[in-house]
DNA sequence: GCAATACTTCAGTGATCGCTTAAGTATCTG
DNA sequence: CAGATACTTAAGCGATCACTGAAGTATTGC
């Protein structure tokens, strides 16, 4: 049973090729055939496999097979780990913009 | 000049460690200084540098170094392009599109 | 001045990554 | 049944990763 942080380690990897997120985002569009998956992507047959498998082993992706043909679509909870954890700290990113500046000035009564 | 692809690619790398984003977290309560985010972390203080480094090349993080002492802290731009990107997507990894279609063929026999 | 502090830099190591080619195994189609 | 299709599996390869440890360089406080 893999935890959240499981999670965000094999998501947060999943989507940081963009190969994988060209997949992701046709997926996004309805499910498909491995082989429509590899059509747009410059590279071996077996390649594209592997990412798909990358993106399995995080959770994004089921697949199933039917005949000889297995079929992809995207699987949301990964995708809503992510998006909490980040909501839990958007307020950070958002909020603490350039305030380095404030912070050496109140230290050191200057900034350097 | 970084592409949104490039961006995407560090960031969601960035983010895919989980001491790299124990960082980050820590970072969202306000700046650091690097000895104070190696503190929690079990690793050589080199190796939390090393972890630094990864974060400021995606842009997440930003520091300036004050006499011995480098202060970090986060900066929103690559977050905000991770969640526009998200964004773009959410309707399908929620799969309402699915599910209407499902609705709409159940109800009406067809999708319109 | 001198020791402690706060990094910084570098070389090395074992593991994982993103790919390739080659050789499979099922599953259709005619 | 034969050949085409749709993957599947395995070995290998160069590159990058996440560390470590050892040796540096500036600052700072006494």
């Amino acid at each position: 049973m893999p935890t959240d942080t499981d999670v965000l380690d094999r998501t947060f990897h999943a989507l940081s090729d963009s190969s994988r997120r060209a997949i992701v985002v046709r997926l996004s569009e309805g499910p498909a055939s491995v082989s429509e998956l590899a059509a747009p992507l410059e590279m071996s047959l077996s390649a594209v496999v592997q990412h798909i498998e990358v993106l399995q082993k995080s959770g994004i992706v089921r697949s199933e097979k039917v005949g000889r043909v297995r079929t992809c679509q995207l699987e949301p909870a990964p995708m809503r780990v992510v998006e909490q954890w980040i909501a839990q700290h958007r307020q950070a990113w958002e909020g603490r913009f350039d305030r380095l500046g404030e912070i050496l000035k109140s230290t050191y009564g200057r900034t350097p």
